[in-house]
DNA sequence: CCACGAGTTTGTCCTGGACAAATACGCCCA
DNA sequence: TGGGCGTATTTGTCCAGGACAAACTCGTGG
């Protein structure tokens, strides 16, 4: 019950606020403190830790690093340039490649342009489709945006602001595709996401694209409780459990939860797993899809097997 | 990097996976075992805890109960059996008054019947109109749908699945009355919530209240930090800031908040509160709204102001 | 009946030590 | 030179027990 970090106080933020914030667990922040001298923070009158800004910046970066691979011992203490410079060489290649539409919505973005973003995202769906905005365009302007965000180009607000509209424009579209009366071909499925992972972008552009295949989809969200995932994968007479990693859930707890999973449901429940998360590997009753693109044949092919 | 908490085993799960599996912090674990004595975890070879299923499923309804109002101090050490009967009697005044749809929806969430859902969400907005639908029907539903899981008559994993498909519903709707070409006749409103506050669907039903009033609707989504929200709303040249509030928020940081709000605001900004917090005040630059029934006529005075 | 102050409860934070899984490194052999 | 294998280092997570402030409860007085 101590303070609750309301008005980010320009002193800094609590623990428990970055963990919040840079998916660091609060006993890495404190022991890469006592091992590397980084982080620094400050001290409240009480000897808690308040982190200024800056220090968020760089354990930004540092999350990224050792996401990528790096070793925490080798990246924590270096300052800002290198470890950028060690990021834009870590491969994925930062390169502005986004294409025209990544281009277009960050200038909405930083022009604050909220009618444009939303016409425009609206008209990029009609244009190429829901399947082609769900598995190209969602992705790179998710990782352009991302990657804006933490090179600092981006304020916390426009990329809430991104998020929403897009969820909006999202939902939407995929509101359409389940109407009343329509046909439904293909498997019913239920999404959702472990408790640790709450990030929900992902797991609707995926929703989107086995909605196109004219499946049923059916949600739980972000982060729901293992077994309850399991429940209602029952509940729903799903054929199957499609789960969405991304890359700030350690992979021992992906596997294991998976592993719980398999072992909660049926056989008949096809388990897929798709996501950032590189980790993830296939095996007996767990279906591992490298990118949301697979999810069209991956459908296909169960088709077949029926 | 401790041993993976595979399948269950036999003799417990670590405390990482009660976390998870529970929603009970690490810390808050360790407490109550000090303090009350329960969970009362074996060990393994190295003095790390091991939870045994038993005392999980107790963990699980103790949770419950502190979500529902409950001190821990009153509750935890009692028998299952006690907890259980804690839970069935906590509903505050049942009265199940909630009208057609909130039986005909809770019928359908019994039910797991998906299509179901997703079908009668929309044709209530389509009968009702979404203003209606906002405004009385939804919150019906989420008032409903609360008190029918904490009895312990709903799953999570049904509540939500609920939020879900009330979301993209609403979202849906929302989006159409924003669509290109249409006339915008009244302010420019930008939404958010607190960085404490993660209630999105009280947020969500105002925003689909100013969007039937022809207003252009900026939405952040929620836990934006404030001083970020401060930003966004200028960022947009916001004709109104509108803010949400759930209960869960502790009223001193609700004002305190606010008043950080309006100060780093210019006057030409308004305020507007609203949600079931009920200890907001009006004050000068502080609108307070009841309820959302209230937004039609608020927009109203807006526009005279104008 | 509401406001206010004292007392209790409760969640979160702290330090510094420990250990096992994961990773890197040196070595031997083909 | 290159590929397995045993050892050394790195690194995330766990532990105990103490501390404190926010939130809540309850009694008192206007």
């Amino acid at each position: 019950m101590t303070s609750i970090d309301l008005l980010e106080a320009p002193l800094g933020m609590t623990i428990a606020a970055v963990e919040r914030d840079c998916g660091l667990p609060k006993e890495t922040l404190r022991v890469w403190e006592r091992r590397y001298g980084f982080p620094k923070p400050q001290r409240d009158g009480n000897g808690e830790r308040l982190y200024p800004a800056e220090q968020l910046v760089t354990l930004r970066l540092l999350r990224r690093l050792v996401v990528a691979g790096h070793r925490p011992g080798q990246v924590v203490g270096r300052p800002d340039e290198e470890l950028s410079m060690l990021l834009g060489s870590s491969g994925v290649a930062v390169a502005r490649d986004g294409g025209l539409e990544v281009e277009l919505v960050l200038e909405l973005l930083r022009t604050h342009d909220a009618v444009g973003l939303r016409d425009n995202l609206n008209a990029m769906v009609l244009r190429v489709g829901l399947g082609a905005f769900a598995s190209v365009i969602g992705p790179g302007l998710v990782k352009a945006i991302g990657e804006a965000w933490s090179r600092g180009e981006l304020e916390i607000h426009q990329e809430h602001f991104f998020t929403e509209q897009f969820t909006t424009v999202l939902h939407s579209a995929i509101n359409a595709t389940q109407g009343a009366g329509l046909p439904r071909t293909g498997p019913r499925v239920v999404f959702g996401t472990f408790p640790q992972e709450p990030h929900a972008l992902g797991l609707m552009m995926a929703q989107a694209m086995f909605a196109v295949e004219g499946c049923l989809v059916i949600s739980l969200g972000v982060q729901t409780p293992i077994r309850e995932i399991a429940a209602a994968s029952q509940a729903h007479k799903a054929d199957i459990l499609a789960l969405s990693f991304s890359s700030i859930i350690p992979a021992t707890q992906a596997t294991a939860g998976l592993n719980e999973l398999r072992s909660l449901l049926p056989g008949s429940v096809e388990i897929w797993a798709g996501g950032a998360c590189a980790v993830l590997r296939p095996k007996a009753g767990l279906q591992v899809l490298r990118g949301l693109s697979d999810i069209k044949s991956a459908i296909s092919a169960w088709r077949a097997r029926q």
